[in-house]
DNA sequence: TTTTTGACTTCTG
DNA sequence: CCAGAAGCCAAAA
């Protein structure tokens, strides 16, 4: 495992239900370079079940594309998390 | 070794 | 609000 990994996971174990993070939030707040990496490294996510890598989405506050976007968006939901008729998630989610 | 490729972001128009 | 361009950086080709 990676140390950008391993910070990673500190940040992401950290991150409370109903509440989001930006892919460029993560990779600032693990120091990882740049917002590429938080993508990159949260598709070799060694523990997929309780690190709550749904929880992070893009600038645009949309779910991005990757193959596992249903299962984001149904694991978001049940947090009670509803993004608007857009596909955009509340700002309110993203505060402290 | 160089180029391409992404679960991306920010700035401009 | 949408699209394009530049910046970003590790991994794969």
């Amino acid at each position: 495992m990676s140390p950008g990994l391993a910070r990673l996971v500190e940040v992401l174990a950290l991150l409370p239900p109903g509440r989001l993070m930006t892919y460029g939030e993560l990779a600032r707040q693990a120091a990882l370079g740049s917002p590429r990496m938080s993508a990159r490294l949260l598709g070799q996510l060694p523990d997929r079940e309780r690190l709550p890598w749904w929880r992070i989405v893009n600038a645009q506050r949309r779910i991005s594309e990757h193959g596992a976007q249903d299962e984001q968006h149904q694991r978001l939901a049940e947090e009670g998390l509803l993004p608007d008729t857009r596909g955009r998630y509340p700002i309110s989610a993203f505060w402290p």
